[in-house]
DNA sequence: GTGGTCTAGACCACG
DNA sequence: GTGGTCTAGACCACC
């Protein structure tokens, strides 16, 4: 897995764990169906309590960005992802409100903070580990 | 005070405060070197202990946006307002990373995205309350 | 622990506890990486409550002594300590010039003062319970 | 006078005010027997609260640095200032060794404080004020 | 009156 | 069990 954990961080991990898994679909590195890893291996494989990468996996599922069988394992939401609907849009605008006003407050200008925005939509869209690779 | 506060929200209540006197420092509600009310005061009028908004006022200072004196009380910072460095544009990516991330993921567009950024800096820049208030 | 507290003092606990914890390290005793007592733990050690190990430990996280993690609890930073920058030289400066100046206006010679200090640097760099306890 | 206070300080006024009072003695600007402004005068020249001054008198009569007389007013110390006792010495080493402990922490060197305190006694015993007026 | 410090005891998030 | 947050109520320093 591309998961990189920082455990000194001040972000829990679990957070750590859901945000780069939705970047890793965001980025396309994390196909419609395929199979994750199990709690329990993902868990060995990073070094962390199989409740952590549980309580992930499980927000993501909430979030309709997982579907988790018994059998079958985790697999990536195969049907449609859960789409940018008002009441996602407006989380998005309660997320960003503060961080707009340090900014704000801060004197930073609108076209800085765009920028940054159109920094990551293109980096997280086109991830180093694929560019080149898609011959 | 124009304080709102939701005791029921998962966001801890003295983030909320931050938040909030942030934004009305960003929106010129609260001027440079204008009083703030008292830790007391406050925390009276919004209905909650003193030292959460306390603790408030004590980030706010660390962070250059407030000075605390004995007698004189809290007062919004009449120098320089902290600026715009790298190391803040660096945690505002930080922080904007995973939004921009699940939007990605959902399929909110980049314009859409951005329209959210510039309602914000319309609207925490002119208040409803200041808004072509002298005519 | 080897800290000692002056409850009676009018030096803050919280500034007690800070000023040895930093002394430990520069000594030796506490090494990088090593835990600290959860803030329960000390505050029963000591006798004294929980918040106020907490504010301390509080403040050496913010000065780049300690990290400060949820389940592994507190422990001495293990990568770079707080550089000796020019900001640091210069609170030191600020710190250090009224009790030079007292001490000009008693007649204490620079020298008495320096042997002070090479007597201080002397005594926490060669702390007496690791003082050649190895023959 | 050539107090100048920082209104805004974390120090406080009254201690602002001895330790400027107290290097003005060092320095030599303040001379035995010499007549300090009346506290009410000296309070409406800085703009602070007569009790502040007072509580400085008070404080600096106290360690010996001032005589306190109904009608003369105030002057400082015609006699013998206070020693270089040990137990000043005591008291300044408690004072040092925080400070000590964290340069240790931060890797200064014992020469950097000691330069440090060299500047302080070059620059007190000679203030910017006196430079070459001594003819 | 102001903020600064300390205590006591509670509940929650994290892992 | 860990730290994070919040409440409640107290005393002190400052001015």
């Amino acid at each position: 897995m591309f998961i990189e954990l920082n455990l000194q961080s001040d972000i829990p991990i679990y957070k750590q764990l859901t945000d780069q898994l939705v970047e890793g679909i965001a980025s396309g590195i994390l196909k419609a169906g395929q199979p994750l890893p199990s709690v329990r291996t993902l868990a060995a494989d990073l070094g962390i309590n199989l409740h952590t990468v549980n309580k992930a996996y499980q927000l993501l599922k909430q979030d309709g960005f997982l579907e988790i069988h018994r059998k079958q394992g985790v697999i990536v939401q195969p049907g449609n992802l859960p789409p940018s609907d008002q009441a996602f849009l407006d989380k998005l605008e309660r997320d960003l409100r503060p961080l707009a006003a340090e900014a704000i407050a801060r004197g930073t200008s609108q076209q800085e903070l765009e920028q940054i925005i159109a920094s990551l939509y293109e980096r997280i869209q086109n991830p180093p580990s694929q560019g080149g690779a898609s011959s």
